[in-house]
DNA sequence: ACCCCATTTTTTGGATCCAATAATTAATTA
DNA sequence: TAATTAATTATTGGATCCAAAAAATGGGGT
């Protein structure tokens, strides 16, 4: 049965990203291996893996903790985020779209459209719409043609997210969320408005704009101190 | 004896880094565990995390190959260098650079001015400047206070130099190592003059620009298609 | 002679065992 | 009673063992 491997590193990542492990929270090898049934070896080494992605710090003998995430932090990775997909915009517009990534980034605006056009959101709304917002960005990053972007994004992809999850699947805030996923769809046909013109620097500096979007209404902790998002405990 | 561990990560991604196994080259985990002389334990954990980095490609139950990198891989993690430096060098110039940082960077800028005095360059001078020149952009890098940067920058930091490092100590070169390394001292000054004035954009736009400099001057393989600047075999 | 199936071999990944080290606790002494 | 030291416990990391799966090779049949 326990044919599996690479599955560890998925459970304990979603574990953490969706706050059941809390940031802070500290796990040995033991009772982690004990808890999802498998042996030491590949809590092992999906603690190494997670440690390298960002989302534990390693405890010199004292096990691994979830990482922290500060509100700084979150909005360093937003930062970051920005100029790379912002690179990635460029690039691809400079490179010229293929006819296959024209016709799938036409498709997503198309679902995503869809979306808005009752005026209104529902949670599955949102699920679905994150899934097309992914493949909107993983395609524009894809056409970049630079694996480097890729690279620097994947520990990106899931360490500042991981807090603000929560915050952003409020379903209590669902008529401000509207507006702000709607504004972010909006900027989605302006990139692939300047993709389209290979306007790079256009493309650039939108997509670099976008970044913030993602976060602009989201209430955020108040204190400026390095509490976390995901209080602890 | 053997209580190592993170060492054979260390070991292998010096062979991998310095060309001793050439890009390409396939690795199984019993005849470079007999290698090293260790088990197969530590070679599994140090492949794995190899791969993470982007410097070994797994293939599916082939063992692991050494990754090739193109010429147009190394010009778009340049790029991609050029934006993560470039922001860490607007966030530090907005921030203001703390007494400390601004000393060691002074520091670092006269000892390698230093080097440059006597007009020429030995390979000890490439390697000590090289030193420096870390200490510089990791400098900043902190200097900006964003984590994120310096967790995306971790996958560029080996992989796209990897192929270039023997061109770049190239003996046969150093009239125009000299030149060359001069320009990008001269570019780290200017950084730092816009540090110093918190001129966020100049420092941005200045140290996307140096990203290019460590390049500019090297012969890249000829062929514009996937042959590597290591050949293997 | 060629193709398909079976067997063997190679390889990977998980489980368990063992050694070493650090931390905590208890005991003894001042 | 407090501090220091020793002992025990907990935890990590390497080595070895085993099972499963895929690839390669060999044999048999058409």
């Amino acid at each position: 049965m326990p044919r599996e491997g690479q599955a560890v590193i998925s459970i304990l990542r979603d574990k953490i990203v969706s706050g059941v492990f809390p940031a802070g929270e500290r796990l040995a090898e033991i009772p982690t291996a004990e808890l999802l049934g498998v042996s030491r070896t590949p809590v092992r080494i999906a603690f190494r893996a997670l440690a390298q992605e960002g989302l534990l710090i390693k405890l010199p003998r004292r096990g691994y903790q979830v990482r922290k995430v500060t509100n700084d932090e979150i909005l360093g990775a937003v930062e970051v985020r920005g100029v790379l997909e912002g690179l990635a915009a460029r690039q691809a517009a400079e490179k010229g779209l293929t006819e296959d990534t024209r016709v799938q980034l036409a498709e997503c605006l198309k679902n995503a459209d869809a979306i808005f056009e009752k005026g209104y959101l529902t949670e599955e709304d949102i699920e679905q719409y994150n899934v097309i917002n992914k493949q909107f960005h993983d395609l524009i990053i894809n056409a970049s043609g630079n694996p480097a972007i890729q690279s620097a994004m994947q520990l990106n992809e899931h360490l500042p997210f991981a807090s603000v999850n929560a915050l952003v699947f409020n379903p209590k805030q669902l008529d401000r969320e509207f507006r702000r996923f709607n504004f972010a769809n909006m900027q989605h046909h302006v990139v692939f408005d300047a993709l389209l013109k290979q306007q790079g620097a256009r493309a650039e500096a939108v997509m670099k704009e976008h970044a913030h979007a993602t976060l602009s209404q989201v209430d955020l902790c108040e204190s400026p101190d390095s509490r976390t998002c995901n209080p602890s405990k």
